[in-house]
DNA sequence: AAATCATAGTTTCGACTCGCTACTATCTTG
DNA sequence: CAAGATAGTAGCGAGTCGAAACTATGATTT
């Protein structure tokens, strides 16, 4: 069990220097793909992956560097910037050799493949937690998410408490730095 | 997905710090406890892990060196060297910081948890295929596995007969450079 | 408003890993 | 016996990562 999780995230790891992005610039692209716009910043990167905002910060200057990612100053902080997928990067996502995985899981039965994801969840959701890493869940199970129904919004629509900011619909499922589980669950 | 492959494999990698190990010299361990007699040397290994020989070689040596590993002649071939776990090892991987994903499949319900070990050996299979890189059965079910049934070894025994060497009944579930699946499976 | 502390991000440096190439020694084959 | 294959090692260079030091901006305290 231990060696096929390893043997995975050996395989995973190994071939994943396809197109000239080493693992860490594929796990910043994939992040930056799936982050709701708060977190698109160096700082909830490294956080993400584990790794200090130094290695973090030449990750990501390198994806800078070769157009993957826009460099975006932010309104309220001047120290910050904000991270942006460019189309290249979004095309490239597209072939992202971990298709093997997902095509490799796609080809079992559907429901041992959702009991197949539901495990990994799981399992991943453990250990992140024995290590005291955030999980970074998306703003729809989130504490902080308000949703507005006058019209005042015209219609009805979603409110972030911390960073007080409306959040549009397809905004919902995109993961956070900030996130915090909603006590009605 | 992908994304939790990734993010498991990325875990599994960055806590495998432990103990003075990198990852590579965990993997390492963890194949020397399970290859037959056979299969413990380094090239075997390097195969296994996708590596070069040069790569497994110094894995190798950091884990002669610390005592992890014995290497003994081989009678057949002088160029060669088996390599044993001592008892070092054997009691360091009683506490193999992958006991943290082993333990957190074991939460789940029973049925769950084969599936997802099911489910990943499929995916694992299906990946290692692609990409050209053996298996590593056990012999159990090897095509050059033979039984003898004849009074000539005191019962019955097996044998293989790419070793042309007598397998003791406790040695037939361990894992081989030379496996090949038997036609009748 | 000034001083202090916290935070976002960058830079630099050293340790380490990995794969490649070249090399030696031994085995195998013709 | 010669030629080629194979097991393993040695050394080099590229590249990655994390720690620490640093700049600039924001938040807090007094």
């Amino acid at each position: 069990m231990a060696e096929l999780v390893e043997q995975l995230g050996h395989c995973a790891c190994s071939e994943a220097f396809s197109a000239g992005l080493n693992p860490a610039q594929w796990a910043a692209l994939r992040f930056f793909e799936r982050a709701n716009r708060f977190s698109r910043t160096v700082s909830a990167f490294a956080q993400y992956h584990g790794t200090t905002r130094g290695t973090a910060s030449q990750t990501i200057r390198a994806l800078v560097q070769k157009g993957y990612l826009l460099r975006l100053p932010t309104k309220h902080d001047q120290r910050s910037f904000r991270l942006d997928l460019t189309d290249k990067a979004q095309q490239l996502l597209g072939s992202d050799p971990f298709g093997e995985f997902v095509s490799a899981a796609g080809a079992l039965p559907a429901a041992e493949c959702s009991a197949l994801a539901a495990g990994l969840r799981a399992i991943l959701d453990q250990v992140l937690e024995k290590r005291a890493r955030p999980r970074f869940g998306v703003c729809t199970s989130c504490e902080h998410l308000c949703a507005i129904d006058g019209a005042e919004v015209g219609g009805c629509g979603h409110h972030c408490r911390i960073q007080d900011e409306l959040l549009e619909h397809r905004e919902l499922g995109r993961i956070c730095v900030d996130h915090c589980y909603r006590q009605d669950k």
